[in-house]
DNA sequence: TTTT
DNA sequence: TTTT
C-alpha cells in the first residue's frame, strides 16, 4: 500500500535489564519493557491518579541491539521510535495467541537514552548513522544514542528480518 | 512518572466498516481495523514483497465516535493519532489474555480523514477543536476531520474513562 | 483543508532561562530557545563531528506558561509538541521578514520536562487536561509536565488566539 | 548532547510543481512548498474560519529526489518527515537573515504520496530501504513512497552533506 | 501557491 | 479485512 505509516513515540522508562538473545545465525535480539504512565486529578474526588502502560520493545537492529546490551539498564528512561508489530504464536494447549510489540527494525526506528546514564565519553546523535556501520567505524568511545545501521557487512538486517520467519 | 510520551501515529486503510457499541450508560466506543504496509525490493531474488500489519483502533471520544459513525467506512484512508494501551481479559478457560490496541481517547488523539470521502460540505481541522465542544456548536455540516471534544456538558469524558473500567 | 498535520516533536536543552511576556488583555506568552544537536562521525577524517540546531518554541497556552515560569530553567531537557508557524513581521527598514518557530497553543501541543527537575512533589502526566482546567483545580503541587487547558473559565484560549491578531 | 530528537511531521498540499536544482558535484536538491491548514468554528460568530500555513521542505537525499521529480504535483497531498534546520544568508544590503525549512535528508527522512497520483504500477513502501539503494536496483515501475538510500555508491550522502556547505 |  |  502506497502511502502507509506505522510508528510509535514512547519516552518511559526501563523496567528490566534487557534480555539479549541471539538468532540461529548469530544476530542479537534485545527485549525491553518499558514503563509509560499519564496522572491526572480527579474530577470528583480531587485525588491524584496514575495510569500506568507497559510496552514490550523488541530491537532487531544489530546496532541499536549493541547499545542497549552496554548503556541500557533497569530504571534508565529512553526515547523510542518504533513500528507496532502483532505475531501470532501458540499457546501450550496449541491455541492461537498473539502478542502486539514495539519493533525496532529497520528505517527510523530509534532509541535515545534520555538520562545522560552510560555515556562513555562522548555523546552520540542519529548523526552517526551516516556512515555504512554506526558502530563498526566506531573506534573511539560507543554511542549511547544511535540509529540503526542499514547495509553495512553482508547484507541489509532489514531485508533479512522480514525475510526470515525468525523464531523469536 | 513525569516526562513520558506514548504516541501512536498511523496512515492506513480501513478493512471494514467500524463497528459502534455503547457503554450502559449510553457513550459511544468505536472499533476500527487498520491495516498499514511496507513493500520493499527482496536483496537475493529481486522480487518486490510486501507485509501488511493490522491494527485494532478504540475511539473512546464521543466526538470522534461520531466521525467515525458518519463517515469512515470500509477502505477509507485514515490518519490516526492515538496511544499505545494493552488490556487484559480472560478467555473461556478462565485463561489471561492480553490486547493491545491504539486508543484514541484523551489530549492528543486524532482521527483525520486522508481521501476525502464522505465530507458532508465542510473540511474541519483540529482547530474546531477549540471550543467546548467540537461539534455541539456545530451548526452546518458535521467535521470529517476532528480532535476529541475535552470538557464538554456533564464533564470530561477522559477522566471517566479512565476511572471507569468499561467493559469493552 | 481536512487531512492536514503539522507537528513538531522537539527533545533538547533550554538555551536560557525563558522570558514571559503578556498581551494587553493580560495573557501570558512564553518564549523559549531549545537545541537540538546530531553527533556523526565523518566518513574520511574519522573525527566526532557536531551540528546544534537551536529553535524558538512560543507557549501561549496559559497552563503551559506557568509550567514554563515555574519550572523550566536554562539547561533543562524538555520534550516539546507543537506546530510550525511562520508569521511575517517589518524591520526597521520597513521590509519584510519572517520567522518561523514551533507554536505550542491548541489541541496537541505538549511540554513536558525530561530531567525531573522542579517536580515540586508530585508527577503529573497529560491526563492531569482532563478537567477544564489543568491547574486551576489542582490544590496540590502543581504539575511540571502537562498539556494545555481548554475551555476553562471565559473561553477558550486556542480559538481567540487564533481570531485575535496578537502582536508578538 | 545525547538524547536530542528535532522531528516535523506535515501532511498537505504541494502549492506548486517543485523545483529541482543541481549541487556543483551533480547532487540534486528539491525544493517544495506544503500547505497545511486548520479550520475552526468562532466562538463568538459561529462562522467558519480557516488559516494556512505554508512550510518550505528542501529534500537532499538524491533517491527521494528523485521521487519528487517523476511523481509530485502542484496539489499533491504528501506525508512529509523530517528535521527543522534554520540557515543564515546575507540579503542584498549585506545583512544577516534566517530561513527555517523543513530538511528531508538523513536518518528518519520520509516522503509519501498520499492521494495515489503518479503511481506507475507499483507501491513501494520504506521496506524498499532495505536495499542499499532504493532506486538503483529497481528496475521496475518506480516508487512513489519512498525513503531515503544509505550508504550507496560512493558513500553516504548524509555525512557529505552536513560536511560540505552547501549554497542553496 | 495547495486543498476542502 | 484494507490499499497499491
Amino acid at each position: 500500500m502506497a502511502g502507509s505509516v506505522n510508528k510509535v513515540i514512547l519516552i518511559g522508562n526501563v523496567g528490566a535489564d534487557p534480555e539479549i538473545r541471539r538468532t540461529q545465525d548469530g544476530r542479537p535480539i534485545a527485549n525491553l519493557r518499558i514503563a509509560t504512565s499519564e496522572t491526572w486529578r480527579d474530577r470528583n474526588s480531587g485525588e491524584r491518579r496514575e495510569k500506568t502502560e507497559w510496552h514490550t520493545v523488541v530491537v532487531f537492529n544489530e546496532g541499536l541491539c549493541k547499545v542497549v546490551e552496554q548503556y541500557v539498564k533497569k530504571g534508565a528512561k529512553l526515547y523510542i521510535e518504533g513500528q507496532l508489530q502483532t505475531r501470532k504464536w501458540q499457546d501450550q494447549q496449541g491455541q492461537d495467541r498473539y502478542s502486539t510489540e514495539v519493533v525496532l527494525q529497520g528505517f527510523g526506528s530509534t532509541l535515545t537514552m534520555l538520562d545522560g546514564r552510560g555515556e562513555g565519553g562522548g555523546a552520540s546523535g542519529r548523526g552517526s548513522a551516516g556512515g555504512g556501520n554506526d558502530y563498526g567505524d566506531d573506534y573511539g568511545a560507543p554511542a549511547p544514542s544511535s540509529s540503526p545501521s542499514r547495509g553495512g557487512g553482508g547484507g541489509s538486517n532489514f531485508s533479512r528480518d522480514l525475510d526470515d520467519d525468525i523464531p523469536f
